[in-house]
DNA sequence: GTAGTCATGTAAGAGGTTACATGATTAG
DNA sequence: CTAATCATGTAACCTCTTACATGACTAC
């Protein structure tokens, strides 16, 4: 139930509507777990009727109105035990992997084609994940400082670093992600010489027999 | 659906009943894609229905019998076309990391705890996922061997090479992930001793003050 | 006979995807 | 008045998890 969390998450810094945990979702924790419109409210729903979020109604125009969640005591010990409670590694399931140990299936363009993807996306996401590490550490991240703010000022510091770490790992695996597509590309390259080569000797060979 | 493209690329090797897939999927693909007993039987009945594979009834003693599954062309078209066909990245969503970013919300010895397992499972499948390339890469894999033997010989060192490819990748993010956890433990220990400073110059100042 | 392995399932529920649906408000 | 944005949902479907369930066969 990570969704639940990570809406806790963005909540506890300040009170949100639905509509604005969704945009968050496509901007700061979005790069750390993406959820669909869809899925938020229900899940909000489902909070507040546990008691880990409360909604107030308020205003929005003349008719129409808006709920503005803001956490719970019950929301913020759930979040601390979440975040303590021990957590096993998520099964092995990735679909490039899979697909990559099949390539010899595919034409060899086929394979470039999705390993220059590979690269381009992992280096679009890096770009957001240091962007975001940036904001964090020259303190333009809005709830990240309104969390800070009730923090004792010694922990800043720790605090900062330790959400810089979390996003190191997704730069670094990024990283290792662009590395290995630039090896598959390599290889793509070697395979295909190989293959000219063999197809010169064989001509050769053809010409020389008959 | 990739479920069912590991199913075929396992099946396409050699004829298997469920109960076999059900243990390579500890075994060998298992390290690509892990999927539960409950999920293959179910799933294999669905392919043999949409004639993706096709099931050969053997009697197993006296009574009871058995289902030898085998790929048919259209199973082969489909997972040829499968890795051939462009694949979008995943969206974004681990668990570790996204507690990772809220880790300040838990005690420290927690994080430690999580971070050390995090080191031991990826040590773990580390070493699977080298067992296997060795494997592949020393002919001792049975399966690829089967393949092998239908492809021609020109083929097979571009085949293995593909294959180890693949699970290099799974290396190398082992990898990342290992250093990252061990700079997370590099940083608890950093913020411990942080914090036992200013206990200590908290005690001198109020024992001077005082 | 009995324990372990071979063999095949079902079912409830959680979580995620895609698409559809609606209506108020605000800026131009 | 019209388009963009604010705001909130529903529904069908697929995948995966966890647990339960059954029974034949084989080696001891």
């Amino acid at each position: 139930m990570s969704l639940r969390h990570a809406l806790l998450g963005v909540i506890k810094d300040t009170p949100l509507t639905g509509y604005d945990l969704v945009r968050h979702f496509q901007g700061t924790v979005g790069f750390l777990w993406s959820a669909p419109q869809s899925q938020i409210y229900p899940e909000l729903r489902r909070m507040e009727s546990e008691g880990l979020i409360k909604a107030k109604v308020a205003p929005r125009g003349k008719k129409a109105q808006k709920r503005i969640y803001s956490i719970t005591d019950a929301g913020m010990l759930e979040l601390r035990r979440w975040a303590t409670d021990f957590m096993p590694l998520p099964a092995q399931r990735d679909p490039i992997v899979l697909k990559a140990a099949f390539f010899d299936l595919a034409p060899i363009e086929a394979v470039r084609e999705q390993l220059r993807a590979h690269i381009a996306q992992f280096q679009w996401r890096m770009e957001q994940w240091q962007a975001r590490e940036d904001a964090i550490r020259e303190r333009r991240a809005e709830l990240v400082e309104v969390w800070l703010s009730r923090q004792p000022v010694e922990e800043h510091e720790h605090i900062i670093k330790l959400k810089i770490h979390a996003l190191e790992g997704l730069i670094g695996r990024a990283h290792a992600e662009i590395c290995w597509a630039r090896q598959g590309l390599a290889l793509c390259d070697e395979i295909e010489e190989q293959r000219a080569l063999a197809q010169l000797q064989n001509g050769k060979a053809a010409s020389a027999g008959g």
